[in-house]
DNA sequence: GTTTGTTGTGACGGATTTATGACGAACTGG
DNA sequence: CCAGTTCGTCATAAATCCGTCACAACAAAC
């Protein structure tokens, strides 16, 4: 299912809040709400990682400065995980030193936000950021046009019958699913697909490629991958 | 071959230093690389306009105090250039006061940094910069008179329709999209389509102006495409 | 109406890019 | 240790694109 828009941009999105103070959480969420999201809140980071675990949100404000586990240190092992790697992170702060602003960057951060600030500009940061973030709709299932994949059982099935693919090939087409429409270069594939620091042959793409097709064939959803000459590949099944 | 995987966001940007000192200049230089980018440096605004003129880097790294024309006013300057109005600019600054701050970011400048810094905040700044003009980029969507070039998904669409061209035609229109109205001579556009040390004929261009135009064609879009006799091209859709 | 220079157009051969089948190595679970 | 998979790489076929040319069409100048 896709992610329902109605309002405007990222509404009814899923943003989890992450701060330890209640009035700020409330405040946001208050924010959040007026900009037509679905803001949860968590009370520092162990609640956050719950939270997440719990189910993936679209986007995680998260304060620099907490008790215990901070925000930075969050944001860092938020990225080492392979779940929440690409977990859009919108960093906030009150602070102001030169270092701090440097590490936050650093630390995985898609943007930061400095308090105070307005809430006119907090949405306009949410909402950049989830304009360029994919708009699947994770549920432990991606379902798109006939195709299923459910992330559970790592399944695949087409038109309701199973589909018999090798490991790579699911983590492919998962990858294509999560990010419909998008094109992507044979690097940008290796990277999220096989994972950084991997090194293979860039051809060794088409292949994949070429065995994923051939295990749609059957059930003729192959023709959703397409070619981009001189490019890369693109997942894109009809009206999209 | 095997496939360059980036070691850091930015990697391999293409980076543009301009300074009067040389020593400078080489310190930034080798910072730079270290840090996997790829620098050019240039000796004041002349050179500096050279050099974007051959290339457009990714992100300029600018000095305030220079003799002859500032980078205060080169930063203007490039920011009314259609070409380079959208150039990122990171400001370098022995200054303190706070009117020059904010001068420098009046000018254009998309960020600013006071000598003397640290390589690593060098790094973490252009590295934030490098992210937000590619998340932009991608997030890209040029819409024009009923023509749509989305460069996220490298698709180009004519009354919602796709439309298929080569590789070297979708580039030449994304250029032209990108400088609506202007005119350009072969030797332009064989410089920012083709890319600059590629020797072709300056006629090739008429022949891709030609499949450009033929691919258009269905559509009745073609039009949009100019022929200035005796000098080039211009993308001109109508009330624009 | 020529002349002269510029642009449009179709064709072609080579170059580049992608599809595909095959193969050996590595791994898995008996 | 064996059968069965899966993986990455390669060689080759197939598809598509590119740059150049020759000539037609056109525009401006005389």
């Amino acid at each position: 299912m896709y992610a329902t828009h109605h309002t405007g941009p990222g509404s009814n999105a899923d943003v989890l809040v992450v701060d330890d103070e209640p009035a700020i959480r409330d405040m946001l969420e208050y924010t959040l709400q007026r900009a037509g999201m679905s803001p949860r809140s968590a009370n520092g980071a162990e609640e956050a990682l719950n939270a997440i675990a719990d189910k993936r949100p679209d986007v995680v404000l998260l304060d620099w400065m907490m008790p215990g586990i901070s925000g930075l240190d969050l944001a860092r092992r938020l990225r080492r995980e392979d779940f929440t790697k690409d977990l859009p992170i919108i960093m906030l702060t009150a602070r102001t030193a030169e270092d701090d602003r440097v590490h936050g960057l650093d630390s995985g951060a898609d943007d930061y936000i400095v308090k105070p600030f307005s809430p006119r500009e907090l949405i306009a940061r949410v909402r950049a950021i989830l304009r360029r973030t994919s708009a699947t709709d994770e549920s432990g299932q991606i379902n798109v046009e006939g195709l299923t994949l459910d992330s559970e059982s790592h399944q695949v099935l087409a038109t309701g019958k199973p589909v018999h693919m090798g490991p790579t090939e699911y983590r492919l087409l998962e990858f294509f699913m999560q990010h419909i429409g998008k094109a992507y270069n044979r690097t940008q594939l290796l990277d999220n697909v096989w994972g950084t620091n991997v090194y293979v042959e860039e051809r060794t793409v088409d292949v994949h490629i070429r065995r994923l097709r051939k295990a749609l064939q059957p059930h003729d959803l192959d023709k959703y991958i397409q070619t981009i000459r001189g490019h890369g590949y693109r997942f894109l099944p009809p009206r999209s």
